[in-house]
DNA sequence: CCACCCTCCTGACATTTGTCACCCCCGGGA
DNA sequence: TCCCGGGGGTGACAAATGTCAGGAGGGTGG
């Protein structure tokens, strides 16, 4: 009985390229491509995938509420997180989301197929390397406005353009910046953005 | 006759991916994969291949750099870049460097034997969308220096810590900011940073 | 009920940042 | 030769940023 999947990637080659790769093996099988996070559920509701492999970052959905959304409608199907960045804290929200394993770029080729079986076997599929990580970079310390605020300064925003666009004044988006920096151990809020992104908080 | 390629990509997922994916065509063959730019002239030369696929962003040397190389050490090896991100710039330096055919990892999945083909028959194989933002970006504006102070900026450091990483004076790290803000028609030291690097000018 | 945290705000303050004018030196064209 | 652009620098100034103290409301848990 072969394993069906599900493949999501915004990079079109590198979907392509997935692909061919677990096509090659007998066992498994490639019933849709999706190249956007919006795309995956209906995708699932369709074709009745026993694995779907997501990428965290997409267009539209990211890979992680779309995992929540597959788990609640179609709890047969089971999520492998397939992903570029190993952000400690992608990986804490894609278990939290329900994912059965999570498998970064950098992994040989050959264990993918691997991994796509022990997931459809119902077992949890992590890298150990990212586990240790994740767990001394903890949750985000960060409040939702603090997110937010940070989130609004990635692009390079003054305090002026940031407090229209969150309907506050500047005093407070100083705070919540001033606040986040603390947080962060950064000196900057440039910094701040920067460690911030790397632990997956933003 | 088989075409005989070498993968340069730093994702061994990617990499084995790619490699399943090109290995579907009777007519393509890959004799190599390398998971960084350094080691790219070295396999190059042990198993000269006809075509060599190189992602830009990779650990160590890049692949423009890898691209000058390697057509200097064997010109008969062709290059085609095969990247994530579709910078104006990095299509400029790469043809520039010498490459044959730029590909962003987003065409589909079938597109890639046929510019592997092409290149190899001698052919340009450019992104035409690409192409066209190329022309428009145009070449960098900004000076050698100024390139540099906006690099050691990126990870968020003050004017202090870039003059005393780069031996210069804080009013003249401040000068160099400010005239690259202003080239790169940003009003803020992180503005310039990111359309810098938009363009591919870092 | 109280304590605690988050949110939102104000005002004040020191520091940093961005800008401008102006200086020098050097090397390559016109 | 003069002129111009790039690099390096100084000094001064306005604006933006980061920090701190403090106040007011709201929600949650002990």
């Amino acid at each position: 009985m072969t394993i069906r999947l599900l493949l999501a990637d915004d990079q079109a080659l590198v979907r392509g390229a997935l692909s061919a790769l677990l096509g090659l093996e007998p066992d498994l099988e490639v019933v849709a491509e999706v190249g956007s996070g919006d795309e995956v559920l209906a995708a699932v509701l369709a074709h009745h995938p026993d694995v779907a492999l997501l990428d965290v970052e997409m267009p539209g959905m990211d890979g992680i509420s779309a995992t929540a959304e597959v788990r609640r409608a179609a709890p047969d199907t089971r999520v492998l997180i397939v992903t570029t960045f190993g952000r400690p804290g992608y990986l804490r929200r894609a278990l939290q989301a329900g994912a059965s394993g999570f498998v970064v770029k950098d992994t040989p080729a050959a264990q993918l197929a691997d991994a796509v079986r022990r997931v459809h076997a119902g077992l949890r599929v992590v890298d150990p390397m990212l586990a240790t990580d994740s767990l001394v970079a903890g949750e985000s310390p960060l409040t939702a406005r603090e997110t937010e605020v940070l989130q609004a300064a990635r692009d390079g925003s003054s305090v002026a353009a940031i407090a229209r666009k969150l309907f506050l004044s500047d005093g407070t988006v100083r705070n919540h910046l001033s606040s986040a920096i603390g947080k962060t151990g950064a000196t900057n809020r440039a910094e701040a953005v920067i460690t911030a992104e790397g632990n997956g908080w933003l």
